[in-house]
DNA sequence: ATTATTGTGGGTAGATGTGGGGAGAAATCC
DNA sequence: GGATTTCTCCCCACATCTACCCACAATAAT
């Protein structure tokens, strides 16, 4: 019950960033702190691989995924937009089980998509991970309206 | 059920400083005065580390820190902006428990943007630590605009 | 004065990330 | 259907990193 308690809490706070790298096989090990908090027996240490927004490749704790995709079946299938949504969202995502070393084997396609070859930037996002190629993310940083200024600004507005 | 109470008005008042060392492993102690704020179970001996809006580091008590998260996590992610915004909040952001004698292992990525080689001013300020290199302090404090009269006139509106 | 606490140092067992062989499952071909 | 190839995932291996333990001087508390 206690170990319950603190996985709801640990869970909605991935942070921090490490670089990893993919293996021959295309295995990427995730990293330890991140799989800890799905040790639990209920989530058998699997994550659902989807495209992101932004290019690169998100990885949800397969029961954020679950709640996720809750919320898209409360989407009327009457409209071409939101069938189409969830099929796009649907059949890119992958249900990825890591193996005995705490890697998983990332589909060409996925990987593919976020150009990613050897080098993968794993960022922890709260409730997910994103997997970056490291030159993308750099690239996407620097493309965006630059946060900095603003940033601490912004965060006023929130908090 | 005290020591709940207790730690709800121990944690909102950091306060003082002391100037610490870090070691050849990169491990800075916690001072005990405020480690000892966090020794409930709960809490795990645990902070979250990010990079500061001034050129230092802070460290929140990791249940600050899953305050700000918990907000962040209900932005919507379909919005480019939200997706950025919590990107760079959580990637400075690492979750750093404290070892057996009340040190945390500092990733050099941070200690880097702090400027900190091996002295370090620890500040408490309210509810989260401000970590100094302390020639970045003294800099800073000299190039600040002092505190003037308006600003205290600005306090009032508050108090 | 004596005892406990604190900050720091360092050795070492275990955890972690990565590589690669190989058994079994799954897909493909004849 | 049976044979062959491809794929998946186990195992073992190993360098590196982490976090434990013990230690000890300096300070604070009794």
């Amino acid at each position: 019950m206690k170990s319950q308690i603190l996985r709801m809490i640990m869970i909605t706070s991935f942070a921090g960033e490490s670089k990893h790298f993919l293996d021959e096989k295309s295995r990427l090990s995730i990293p330890a702190k991140y799989r800890r908090w799905l040790t639990e027996e209920d989530a058998e240490y699997t994550f659902v691989v989807t495209k992101g927004a932004d290019p690169c490749l998100i990885a949800y704790p397969s029961v954020e995924w679950d709640t996720f995709a809750e919320k898209l079946r409360n989407l009327s299938q009457f409209k071409k937009k939101n069938r189409a949504f969830i099929r796009t969202w649907s059949r890119n995502s992958i249900r990825l089980k890591c193996d005995k070393q705490g890697r998983i084997l990332m589909p060409q396609r996925l990987l593919d998509f976020a150009n990613i070859k050897k080098e993968v930037v794993i960022i922890g996002a709260l409730n997910y991970l994103e997997l970056w190629e490291p030159e993308m993310l750099k690239e996407h940083q620097e493309s965006q309206i630059p946060l900095d200024d603003n940033y601490f600004e912004d965060l006023a507005d929130i908090f």
